[in-house]
DNA sequence: GCAACGTTTCGATCAGGATCGAAACGTTCA
DNA sequence: TGAACGTTTCGATCCTGATCGAAACGTTGC
């Protein structure tokens, strides 16, 4: 009976290291970093973030990709990404009676990318505000796209009709763990992204997987889409 | 930017003894078990178990409620059981290659409960059958009941009809981590899997979270579902 | 109130793994 | 080919946390 729950404390203990868990949640916006960077991140020495990378590779974790005389190390899969979202919204939720939101840094709380869309304030705002015009539809465990919020997005080039080409579903929400709220995943999450990385409304930061939120794209988002922020 | 991996990696650290592994995946079916009955699963003294208890109350992954002389412990919420189950998937799919069903626990691989609906090849098969008989769309992300679906289960007097008083989620996709395939969770999930237990269609093993099928229910698999198994 | 039982607290011990210095490896470019 | 750079391997050290014996605690039932 044991097989399944040890493989389960070997997976968590690959996370339980500070510096693993750094270098795992610097590489959650889906980029490709060096094992040099990651040592900085994780703050340790190259020889010992070598270490920890070799782990998290051999686990299938991360995956490896050889550049010139530098490795770059990046995510395995998606899924991987998603699971770690899931445990930091489990994390957070912590200790009974909760001391989150505190130790959480501000920049991230305001705006990230959770792998590939929009997560904290700004990811939920904008889910909120896409509710509120009927575009959208989203609780905890499903999401689906209105057939003018379908046409909306569209008027932005946003191509997301339903298609069987596309093994990828629509929309799917994301319990953000910031907020505690879902905010909106799935292709029509990725492509709102990548919209609002296009047109300049948000930038990513030099480090770290939060955004700058562009003057601009506060009034793009307020006049646009209603989003109160 | 560090303070959220670091509660990334203190609920791992949290999950990764192999002796709380073991305590978190025999709750998993949702029912509340005494410190000594887990003590026994752990494989520890009761005095050692008792710490691990602590420590997983104090991090809300479990709480305690007192009967008489005992107490019992649960988990926390679903989400917990939830983001568990997603690990699993990942820990399975794990070193490249992978060797995982091998060392798969063949009871378990065969058929449980997943906090309340049903998983294992049994799970999976029933959601296939569902799907062919157009009862059901599942794919890795979304999940969604047909009219006729909802009709046929409502003919067993499940009452899965949308309803502004449940806060919960009619369908669901979950994905399955000894299977790698979506079985069916969420309301339906839940009600279809209490439905297998009243008709007595599958009995919970005296311990650890693995059902049997009974005869009966592998003619009623079989013949009212249309399940391969 | 006392005995029995399940559970927790305390204290000491022990082991696994994270860490870094030193050195080797491999790739690129001159 | 040799030098420079990023990265990994090796070896030794150190520290956190899991473990159990012993004992205390709290509840139930007589």
């Amino acid at each position: 009976m044991p097989t399944i729950a040890r493989e389960l404390a070997d997976l968590a203990a690959l996370i339980a290291d500070p510096g693993r868990a750094l270098i795992l949640s610097r590489l959650m916006d889906g980029r490709a970093q060096t094992a040099g960077e990651l040592a900085l991140v994780a703050g340790v020495t190259p020889q010992t973030a070598s270490w920890h990378l070799g782990r998290l590779v051999q686990h299938a974790l991360l995956k490896v990709e050889r550049r010139g005389p530098r490795r770059l190390y990046r995510l395995a899969t998606p899924l991987v990404a998603q699971i770690l979202e899931g445990m930091m919204t489990v994390a957070v939720t912590g200790p009974l009676g909760s001391r989150p939101p505190a130790r959480i840094d501000a920049a991230m709380r305001r705006a990230r990318t959770c792998y590939d869309h929009l997560a904290g304030e700004l990811g939920v705002a904008l889910a909120d505000a896409l509710r509120e015009r009927d575009y959208l539809v989203l609780d905890q465990e499903v999401g689906e796209l209105t057939e003018v919020g379908t046409a909306f997005l569209g008027s932005f080039g946003l191509d997301l009709r339903p298609s069987a080409r596309h093994r990828r579903v629509l929309c799917r929400p994301c319990l953000d763990w910031s907020e505690r709220r879902p905010h909106l995943a799935g292709r029509a999450g990725a492509a709102l992204a990548e919209l609002a990385f296009q047109r300049d409304w948000i930038r990513r930061r030099p480090q770290g997987r939060s955004v700058e939120i562009t003057d601009t794209g506060l009034d793009a988002f307020r006049s646009l889409f209603g989003v109160r922020i």
